[in-house]
DNA sequence: CTTTCTCGTAACATATAAAGTTGCATGAAA
DNA sequence: TTTCATGCAACTTTATATGTTACGAGAAAG
């Protein structure tokens, strides 16, 4: 597919997508072809690629929105707050990327697939049990 | 204290400061009083609060900051993806609750005493091993 | 009872970062 | 050589958190 339709699929816009694909294509998870009948293509088998994998293609983002504090401070009061924090928030964060390495795209495509097939029996049969 | 004195010891604004504290006096963790001679009182003995509670106190804001995503998408990808990463956050959000939930601000009061104790040491023999 | 000091709160302003946009260079196929 | 695509830099817009101003209300001091 060619950034111009994934950005209407997504609702946004071919840069954006230009801008994430990019670090998905670094990894080698997709590639990209320039030119007349390019776009990007998947280039990996989507069983061998977890969404830790995708998180750590896109410069692994800061995962949590609290505790954007400075690193080593002057403040006693403060250095003894992060230290209590950074324990907890380091802990989160490793379970949080654990799970991440659990789940392969092609568990989401098989979990879309369920959900497709339960969409249309619900289309069907709006009123079932 | 005052919110006038918090703000200039965290390099902030008394009304900051008060918007802050009004989540901690509604839980009952400080007490303000108005007038002459007024400001903010601890309420409740440090061993008795937690890190969990403050969070409480506060709103419970997001603590990750991905993720900030609609609740139930028509898109059936947004979907598979959505309890996948619903999973994985919410587990890490658990752990980190629960984390929290074990450091008291009586702990932090310890903490900071330790550090203060050896920052005099430091600044007394700067040179020691 | 008037002044002074404080919090409470709403409304407004500023700063920062994420997202979106524009423009153009580069490469590839028709 | 025209058309279609990505690559990338620079700029604009938008959203949100933070900071600020203004004023009301309560409490103590004089």
């Amino acid at each position: 597919m060619t950034s111009e339709q994934l950005s209407k699929t997504l609702s946004t816009n071919p840069v954006v997508i230009r801008r994430i694909m990019a670090g998905l294509r670094d990894m080698g998870i997709v590639r990209s072809e320039r030119g007349h009948g390019g776009g990007w293509t998947i280039s990996r088998d989507l069983a061998t690629v977890s969404l830790r994998d995708v998180y750590t293609a896109l410069g692994e983002p800061m995962v949590f929105a609290l505790g954007n504090r400075q690193e080593m401070p002057d403040c006693l009061v403060e250095q003894a707050v992060n230290a209590a924090l950074d324990d907890a928030f380091r802990a989160a964060e490793v379970l949080l990327i654990e799970r991440l390495g659990e789940v392969t795209l092609a568990d989401l495509a098989a979990d879309f697939h369920e959900r497709w097939k339960q969409n249309k029996t619900k289309k069907a049969n709006p009123h079932a049990a």
